[in-house]
DNA sequence: AACAATGTTCAGTC
DNA sequence: GGACTGAACATTGT
């Protein structure tokens, strides 16, 4: 997925476009990417109503709805997007997270990617995108399952948080419940700039090296935010077989940690 | 054709 | 309860 940086460009997305218009249909008939709910129950739940509010916790996103309606949930999984369209058919939002951006040679849209859509009285569009289909929709999120916000939590919170846990330091900030929004490249990117090994044990890193990595991580956020993804690390191009550390010239070393697949500088980082 | 992929979740095991 | 592994989920791209 699109991790944190991605998720908050959608939502400012919604929050700019998609927000005060009147919901006149909804198709929801994916039952996978709008599972646990049967086709026509997020239609008949949203259907007349307008998203008030939209809010985001990691890589969660959720709208208010008018009248006391339910809260509308939507996540993004591995490659989903959200597109929002004007009645003029003018769209935005989007972002490809494979390929930086660059085009593919088969089938850059096809129509059954669109998995969930709200149709404005306006005319205009609100779609989930996702190749991948292993986005959700549904209603009635419990946020208070994540942990704190990464790109918010305060640093003494996070040093308490992740020094708590034994597990490898790259599962800990990833682990959604002790801390929202980090995904497999931002945490790659994030223990690189602080040249941690994603291998050690969260609790035995010292003070120090915790509020370095919270610092790390807040910078890596907010430069994916600005540059238009996660993609756009400064470790990222340099994740493969035969890929240097562009701080040391290291050989990079490829390692499973937390199930994900992890690469480290062998200098810097163990 | 086999394998990896920026996501989550759940079962089994130590 | 924690933590790890592996699988599953659905699909695309290499």
């Amino acid at each position: 997925m699109p991790e944190l940086p991605e998720v908050e460009s959608a939502r400012s997305v919604i929050a700019a476009r998609a927000l005060d218009r009147t919901i006149e249909d909804v198709d929801d008939r994916d039952s996978y990417e709008c599972r646990p709910h049967a086709p026509g129950e997020l239609r008949t739940a949203l259907v007349g109503r307008t998203l008030t509010e939209v809010h985001r916790r990691g890589k969660l996103m959720w709208c208010e709805t008018s009248d006391d309606g339910p809260r509308l949930a939507v996540h993004l999984g591995m490659a989903g997007r959200v597109l929002v369209s004007e009645a003029s058919g003018e769209s935005h939002g989007g972002g490809d997270y494979h390929r930086n951006g660059r085009a593919q040679g088969s089938s850059p849209r096809k129509p059954e990617w669109d998995r969930f859509t709200i149709v404005f009285a306006d005319g205009g569009r609100l779609r989930l995108f996702d190749k991948r289909r292993l986005g959700r929709v549904y209603l009635d999120p419990d946020v208070d399952a994540l942990g704190p916000d990464a790109g918010e939590v305060r640093v003494g919170d996070f040093r308490d948080i992740v020094g708590r846990s034994a597990a490898p330091v790259k599962a800990r900030i990833m682990d959604q419940h002790a801390l929202a929004g980090v995904g497999n490249l931002l945490a790659d990117e994030a223990l690189w700039q602080a040249a941690i090994d994603p291998r050690r044990p969260a609790s035995d890193l010292t003070q120090d090296e915790l509020t370095g990595l919270h610092r790390a991580l807040r910078s890596a956020i907010r430069a994916a935010i600005r540059h238009g993804g996660v993609h756009t690390g400064e470790i990222i191009a340099h994740r493969t077989k035969g890929g240097h550390c562009p701080r040391c010239g290291a050989e990079m070393a490829r390692a499973t940690v937390g199930g994900r697949t992890t690469w480290r500088c062998t200098r810097e980082q163990g």
